[in-house]
DNA sequence: CCCCGGTTGGCAACTTCCTGCCACACTGGC
DNA sequence: GCCAGTGTGGCAGGAAGTTGCCAACCGGGG
């Protein structure tokens, strides 16, 4: 990886953050995008334990499937306690992180088992990554509203994943469920939207990813 | 586990085998039925390599799922070869393996995180598993004949796989895939009793389940 | 008591999915 | 060429799922 380029392309985490250490520990801001916590394992491993408090801005833009599983859920509430600001938005989003608004590293496709990042420093490119990021972000929910919401929700989930998955038809899970064939319904949409799922087939695939079932 | 009783209950695989391993060492006719490779990990690791080809009969039933993976394919393939008969069946097998006709081991929930069985030795209920397993037998295609059938199929499988799991509806994916809408609902179709599943949320599900998303 | 916000569940219109049926095209054997 | 077998895809009817709408129901304040 050139520094001096513009655009350099990385493969694999590791590498990424032997390039990259150092922009993120002397930044000032940090926007980070993602749709699991897995994604930038890197940046989360090493930036949380030391001082995130320093008054630099962080913002993270998450999708909703980060809230089902506890783990990467309290994961976000420690972050938003250090003074991260953590947002959820329903659409989908491409892996980005977007540093003092001079670079921004965009996720790539998988290829030969690892991940390509693209490192950008070209201003005109960052403010375009950068503006479409603030879209996405004024569109997306504090995580603390949304945690709330959920709070109850993922008390009647696993009984739902379990009618869903055995396979039955809404009719005969609503009725085992004790519910009305509408209200079983909603609450499966409500699941779906969760996983940021499109139809059924995908948001048993999610769940599944998310070892949910 | 006390061998006088009619019926036994033991937890986990490993006692399982701990109790039961002399009757497989001597078993000349074993049936076995399964719904993938992994629930009966016991039989399959110590058995296979010995002596498979000492003139006793095995039987074995399996759902269509364990043909999707390369590996699971090759090991009944070497089942095979070894002069074991293996079928496949469509529909939903508890989990079962029946010893000389004399004693049936029965698959059971998971408790604790492992699971149960119980060792019948009483000749009316191994009669009736045994009779039950027949019908099922009766009903399965020999395992060649299945596999020759899904070999084509199987190249289709990821684009599918891909298709499904992207959320997109029918007529996006069969049009991207250049398939008709029928025939891309066909596959669908095939692959979801390929998964054993009723409902495209579980196909997700299974998909996932078994790595091939 | 009434009002209010929130939840529920039935109804209905709509979309998507599932499948049987049939015509069509292709292929290999006669 | 003819014929049987096979794969394809359109069509239609039905099943399943999705969603908006609304009446009914509940548990607080006023």
């Amino acid at each position: 990886m050139k520094l001096a380029s513009d655009v350099a392309v990385v493969h694999g985490e590791e590498e990424l953050f032997a390039r990259t250490a150092h922009l993120f520990a002397g930044a000032e801001e940090v926007i980070c995008a993602a749709n699991t916590l897995n994604t930038w394992a890197v940046s989360r491993q090493r930036r949380v334990p030391s001082g995130e408090a320093t008054g630099r801005r962080v913002r993270k833009l998450y999708r909703p499937g980060v809230l089902l599983e506890p783990g990467p859920a309290a994961h976000l509430r420690e972050l938003e306690r250090l003074g991260a600001e953590i947002r959820i938005t329903p659409d989908e989003i491409n892996e980005t992180i977007i540093l003092d608004r001079r670079t921004a590293i965009l996720a790539g496709d998988l290829s030969y088992g690892e991940r390509s990042f693209s490192v950008v420093t070209r201003p005109e490119v960052v403010q375009s990554v950068l503006s479409l990021f603030n879209a996405a972000w004024r569109g997306g929910t504090p995580v603390s509203a949304f945690d709330a919401e959920f709070a109850e929700v993922r008390a009647l989930l696993p009984r739902i994943l379990d009618a869903l998955a055995s396979g039955c038809k809404d009719e005969t899970a609503a009725r085992t469920l004790g519910l009305g064939l509408r209200t079983y319904r909603r609450r499966v949409a409500e699941l779906m939207s969760a996983l940021g799922a499109t139809s059924r087939f995908q948001a048993g695939a999610r769940a599944r990813e998310l070892g949910l079932i």
